[in-house]
DNA sequence: TACTCCTAAATTGTCAACAATCTACAATTC
DNA sequence: GAATTGTAGATTGTTGACAATTTAGGAGTA
């Protein structure tokens, strides 16, 4: 018998986590300083791991350091939104097709990936910030399967990402349809088990041109058409014709 | 008149600079541990700003960090190499066209990376590891034209990847020819500055996997047949008939 | 008023001491 | 001898105090 080695995260990551959370669920605003004092005192610890937490928070994106100034919370864009979907698309493409031929080899470890799908499954129909949360969720886990270890991280990194996008850009995809969005995740998983590659790519790259359109709908046709008018915003749509 | 204002490296940044440069340098090997305490002596500095430093460099992918236990520097292999590859042509291309298409709006700030051009120029003949870092530099100027700050942020992050792959994986673009080398990147400018995106796409592409058979070049052929062998080398040779 | 200079408060940066944890190796057991 | 346990030393994690820097606001000046 094996048990798993239970790596306790560090207080640092531990205070990242909490501080990171305050942030996607709006304890903390864009522009809101973070000082090391008031949170040391809040989180009954010394500056010391707080500090290392912020610079976790830092290389994240999440806040901005600034020397002798100290960090405040950083306020997403729209050019942010469309620089991060075009990475998630393109680099996707490749961890979906490295996952492909490596299925033709071995067999992947798909027993996290059909979890998370499982999780999905029985969302349906909840609440719809739950369902991104999950949907992010398997899209790190398929994303892993590539085994591109830079990739997989800059996967985690974008999420995190999208949780703010969603907090703070006023994201719903509330009328989004979860039962097509989990059956359309299914044909991705088995057209990468039987290694074919070209049509996860496709099946992919809908999905994120779906996403991003989920994202514009709370928007007016105003702001949705002044997003269509930005070069990422063609090359995300122009790209379905790719390979 | 208003002047930039010199924003001076933090303690911590110039520690992780004087690191990363000796390992880059080979006075640091893979595996060997950095230990805090003989740091901050022979920095002649506290071990906060050390372990600040070891932080930053843990990000950057050069060392690893196990808890209570100390950071080592980490070894790179093969499987890196082909994944950074992968994602400098992928990010690129996004990275040219939106360069492209905004140079048909604006006028596009061409400085830098004439500058690193010229600096190419005069280094023709010389040191070949020193071609290879100020095409690394022109690169990372070239990608920051399409102003997407975290494709830019990851040219940078790769860069740091290539040095430490040049060094310990004896690569040496030795051979290589350096005034090919620079009339394409001319005309790689050239084609974002008419905002001729597809040309771009091209020749950006074309470069990178220039730069990865250079880069094969010192390994046995029986290595190099190896190399072929992985799925992502099959796709950064495909992806020349995308688009 | 608009501008500069100055000072105090707030805040981050640095440090050295102490606590917690890990590693290596000797002692012990079978 | 091989496996296990125990212990000392090495190393990282945490803390509170002090130093350096920035910021905000008031006094003085034109």
């Amino acid at each position: 018998m094996t048990f798993q080695a239970l790596e306790s995260q560090s207080t640092a990551e531990l205070l990242a986590e909490q501080i990171r959370d305050a942030i996607l669920v709006g304890k903390l605003h864009p522009g809101d300083r973070l000082i090391e004092q008031e949170l040391s005192e809040s989180f009954k610890t010394s500056r010391g791991p707080i500090r290392e937490a912020i610079r976790i928070l830092a290389t994240e994106g999440l806040v901005e350091h600034r020397k002798n100034r100290g960090a405040i919370v950083s306020a997403p864009n729209f050019d942010d939104v469309l620089e991060v979907y075009a990475m998630r698309m393109s680099m996707g493409s490749i961890a979906v097709t490295h996952a492909s031929q490596l299925s033709l080899e071995s067999e992947l470890d798909l027993g996290k990936v059909t979890k998370k799908l499982e999780a999905m499954r029985t969302a349906v129909g909840g609440n719809a910030n739950r369902m991104i949360s999950l949907d992010l969720d398997f899209q790190s886990a398929l994303i892993a399967l590539g085994a591109l270890p830079r990739i997989t991280e800059m996967f985690e990194q974008t999420a995190v990402d999208i949780g703010v996008f969603v907090r703070f850009l006023g994201i719903k995809y509330d009328d989004s349809d979860h039962k097509a969005l989990i059956s359309r995740h299914e044909k991705l998983l088995k057209a990468i088990k039987v290694g074919n590659a070209s049509q996860a790519i496709e099946i992919w790259n809908g999905h994120i041109q779906t996403s991003v359109r989920e994202f514009m709908k709370p928007f007016s046709e105003v702001e949705v058409n002044e997003l269509f008018e930005r070069p990422l915003m063609n090359n995300l749509f122009e790209m379905e014709n790719v390979r």
